[in-house]
DNA sequence: CTGAAAGCGCTTACAG
DNA sequence: CTGAAAGCGCTTACAG
């Protein structure tokens, strides 16, 4: 290694040795703090300019450990048996949070069950009632979290919505999946897998399928697909608001037997297992079936060739960037100029080895 | 915000004073260097473990921020209008380059032509003689990679192989895709989209085919699955040496002429816009295509619904991820665990919007 | 074997 | 409007 020199001629200290200046007023002029008259800050800008002065995060960030510690409220689905999806998210935040907590910032976790609006109330108050300095919420009940939002924005508390957007409304970003253009892609790749004269199923498994936003949208852009490029009447649908096995069971024997040329099932969220389930104990091998999420019951499925296709929209880095984007905004004044919409991923038994989530 | 307290409880001036030495002794017993009798070694490893010390990263890079330049020799294909593939990974460089160069770290560029033999022999021996205290190469020819890779194995340099990986060789890490597994689920894909009485025509086209690693991996992987799975009566292949259009473009009228039931082509490499632009121009809507690389050829013929499918494995993350890796071992003495396998994308005119190299 | 002191590059009260 | 000084948490010559 080699002795470094160069970097003397960057830095605050350098472009206040230039402008014959202090360094905390060269610290006003970077971060445009008033107090500076305008012929020293001139003078000191030009300098900047000249040098193309980066600077050194690490030491910024250093010299902001000692301020106060910034709140994070996040607001998003408990993980349970039946909701295991959300297990991912709540990794990202915590991989975000552990990266971040030595610089002064404090998560708190304020978890729902999906079943249960009155829960997501009763949090969505709490997070008011305490108090916080950014918000990352996932806005599965809209009117509750519309109130969330009103809050934030009167009160200028940054707001972050991941996984799913609410439309009209003022907030920091959006960080998920472009859920319409997910639904079309399953179309897309339905349609390379259709063969002549088959049939395509859609199964909607979900105790509030018409509250679901998420379900809703994706259906929407699988049936554009079809209207376009297909036609409607290869489609074939039902709905089970039983999310047991059961329930799933029962209706897809009454479907399968009536209608025969069947020949991929779609099931629009991660319960896809249900179906898999019931196609093996079934055989009916001859059948496609794609549905959601890098689960471990349906990544079993699909490494056994039940399940053919699993789309995924890394569900963990949605957790990481929503809680970096609030670290950034807050600590780092960033600006947050859109929108971040997560890549739709095909997973297959041919890769799903090789899948971050 | 709150005010903070409690990072007093950690960190080495805190267990220097309950281990009442100084904190220059803490460092050393952190950083296991010699110098410190066993007992006031024990006394403070005591302490850390109680209090589960955990060193502050950003404090640690800017204390070493004075120490010497860190010199990185990167070794790949140069950019042309025919490799515009190399331009991700050089982004990808290009970008922890500037992340950490303020760290003291330098990158040194050596281009090579994926067609020149020669000087890639050349620049091999320009990084010996110029030195550097890491390595990243692309090991396009073996046998040249072989010698710097004994140089910088007699040198303890660690040296990281992306791209493509070298065989039995010592080296760091290799951070690339598997190549086998991504011609594998590229014949998955074709099973899916194959049609009753349909054939699939393999397309390999580069300067030195039997010379490339990367071809021959996939199109092994390929091969495996169409053994495994279908069979290899299904298959025809042809290969050109002649990378221009013209050539290529009469290769695919003969075949096409005399193979009626060709119903998917698959070309092992980024050169797939090539066979597109054929196909458009003899309307032939009807066959499947499929290759590598999100390249902005390529994309546009996708857009268009000629390239049905590309295969992508990340390659801005690839260069992004041999800098970083080489930076945190040498610079943080990071283990390297164990190699890095890119995910296998999965491109459709439907997702494409969303993906990110 | 151990410690006092200076330094990494930036920020922030505080004093004037 | 401006500056001197202390501090963020860690590392490193240097002296003993």
């Amino acid at each position: 290694m080699e002795q470094k020199e160069d970097n003397l001629l960057s830095g605050v200290k350098e472009i206040a040795r230039r402008a014959k200046v202090s360094r905390a007023t060269v610290d006003r002029v970077i971060h445009n703090r008033p107090g500076v008259s305008k012929k020293t800050k001139d003078r000191i800008t030009a300098i900047i300019e000249e040098l193309d002065y980066q600077p050194n995060v690490l030491a910024q960030r250093l010299a902001l450990a000692s301020r106060g510690i910034v709140k994070l409220a996040v607001l998003l689905p408990g993980v349970s048996e039946e909701t295991e999806y959300w297990k991912a998210p709540l990794e990202g935040i915590s991989r975000a949070e552990a990266e971040i907590k030595q610089y002064g910032v404090q998560v708190d976790y304020y978890f729902f069950d999906q079943n249960d609006k009155a829960v997501f109330a009763r949090q969505v108050q709490l997070i008011i009632d305490n108090g916080a300095d950014g918000v990352l919420i996932t806005p599965t009940f809209e009117p509750e979290s519309i109130k969330l939002l009103a809050h934030c924005k009167a009160h200028t508390i940054p707001c972050v919505l991941m996984n799913s957007d609410v439309a009209g409304q003022q907030r920091l970003c959006y960080i998920g999946p472009e859920l319409f253009e997910s639904g079309y892609l399953s179309a897309q790749l339905v349609d390379y897998c259709l063969k002549e004269d088959q049939k395509v199923l859609v199964v909607n498994i979900a105790r509030e399928i018409e509250n679901n936003a998420a379900i809703i949208r994706k259906q929407e852009g699988f049936l554009a697909y079809f209207d376009k490029k297909l036609s409607k009447d290869l489609l074939v649908s039902f709905n089970s608001t039983d999310t047991d096995y059961e329930s799933v069971a029962e209706k897809l024997n009454v479907v399968l037997e009536t209608q025969k040329q069947i020949g991929v099932i779609y099931v629009t969220n991660s319960r896809v297992s249900l179906v898999a389930r019931w196609l093996e104990s079934v055989s009916r091998k001859d059948i496609i079936l794609m549905g959601y999420d890098y689960l471990r019951s349906n990544i079993e499925f699909l490494k056994r060739g039940v399940i053919d296709f699993l789309i995924c929209e890394k569900p963990q880095e949605q957790g990481y960037r929503s809680v970096m984007t609030l670290f950034q905004f807050l600590v780092f004044s960033t600006q947050v100029k859109e929108d971040y919409l997560m890549p739709i991923d095909i997973i297959t038994s041919a890769n799903y080895k090789f899948y971050r989530n």
